[in-house]
DNA sequence: AATAAAATTTGACTTAGGTCATTTTTTTTG
DNA sequence: CAAAAAAAATGACCTAAGTCAAATTTTATT
């Protein structure tokens, strides 16, 4: 039992909205945590369920999607341990018109809204960190529109590399590329295309499936 | 003074964050409250200004639009009385990336960010609520990548003057076409030829420079 | 290791929608 | 109301990126 409790924190101290709490109050909220283990392809929640709850990655990745009515999945995100997921449904009991999927094993904590309504009822500086993170994802959203919008497709794919890098040279995608494409709002074959011509013009290297060689980060960056 | 509070109250009646509030709540809160006037074409803030504010807009419609590197402006909404607006600066202290411009005279509420969190901290319930809008817009911003990304110009435009049309047959634009393009993600020609070409298929008709009369609501629907 | 399955790449082709230049329409201003 | 300015529409052209089909590479399974 007491390990347990420690396992259910260690999924609050990866989070953003509240790994700044002091014991006192992260014990409160170990009290409301559930956590669950997802098999690799497993759902976490299907298209149409009332969710209303916040889910927050421990281990493992989820993919967050959606089938349009053409029948094209559009992925929307990809958790990595410490993000959560909370959105429209957390506290309007809504159905969901998305669903999430284990791109590998993951566990992952689980939070009822109403349970959480009532305790930031009692600890509001929790609500504000909350809408802290919300407004900058929004931002963040909006800033992605952006560059569907405005910039090429060259451009879309060196910003991500970069991005996925995270300033090492040498990196593993943490996703397939047909997801990866999805994600970028281009088709795999336009992808692929890309990563062809940068491997090409020696900007980057390819090896196995997922690694990624960075081999003019100079040049990636003023790609246009 | 008992007046200017009167027109104080009448922004946080407009707006979903606070309008649920009961009059002792309400009262609190106009306290807190600032109001500005804007004349047409001058701004509520520029790009890189600090500002840490909640606005609401009261009367009036207001851009907020960014530029980015190539000079191109990406409208990212138009605030109509009712929407606010806190975004990534509210608690950060941030500078903006984005600016905002009155489109015509208005009225704008203001909020301190420090005071808002202040008053949050003693009515976690306004917390609660900004939460849920915030949740809301994120999923909307989801939602329009995904119809940037997998759907066409033509559908895109199709939904568009329906969603603006709110089942009126006759309609005004509260924006420029040129501003309608940029947040629709495409440039004004294109949206030129898509409006005159569904006029052509007597989907639609274009009286002036901005009304616009549904002719064939369900085709409407099905383009696309 | 051999086979099957899945993921990715490449090729050939098409087209939607962007760009730039020009004209027409609408709105604003003196 | 006329002139100027701004907004919108049209034309001609071009290219980035999508589609469909097939080949190749990588990964999973027996």
């Amino acid at each position: 039992m007491e390990k347990e409790k420690k396992q259910y924190a260690s999924c609050l101290i990866k989070v953003p909205i509240f790994n700044h709490l002091n014991e006192v109050e992260q014990e409160s909220i170990v009290e409301l945590i559930d956590a669950r283990k997802i098999n690799k392809d497993s759902f976490l929640y299907h298209q149409g369920e009332k969710k209303s709850q916040l889910y927050v990655v421990h281990q493992g990745k989820i993919k967050i999607s959606r089938y349009n009515e053409d029948g094209h999945e559009q992925v929307i995100r990809i958790l990595m341990p410490g993000d959560f997921l909370g959105d429209e449904t957390l506290f309007s009991h809504k159905e969901t018109d998305n669903f999430a999927v284990a791109l590998e094993e993951s566990s992952v904590c689980v939070l009822d809204g109403d349970q959480l309504k009532k305790h930031i009822t009692k600890n509001p500086e929790i609500g504000i960190r909350i809408i802290h993170e919300l407004s900058q994802r929004l931002s963040e959203s909006e800033r992605k529109m952006e560059s569907y919008s405005l910039e090429s497709v060259n451009r879309r794919v060196a910003s991500s590399i970069l991005k996925l890098s995270s300033d090492k040279k040498v990196f593993e995608l943490p996703f397939s590329k047909k997801d990866w494409a999805s994600i970028l709002g281009m088709n795999q074959e336009t992808l692929s295309r890309k990563l062809s011509q940068f491997k090409k013009d020696h900007l980057i290297d390819l090896k196995e499936q997922r690694k990624i060689i960075i081999l003019n980060r100079k040049e990636l960056e003023t790609i246009r």
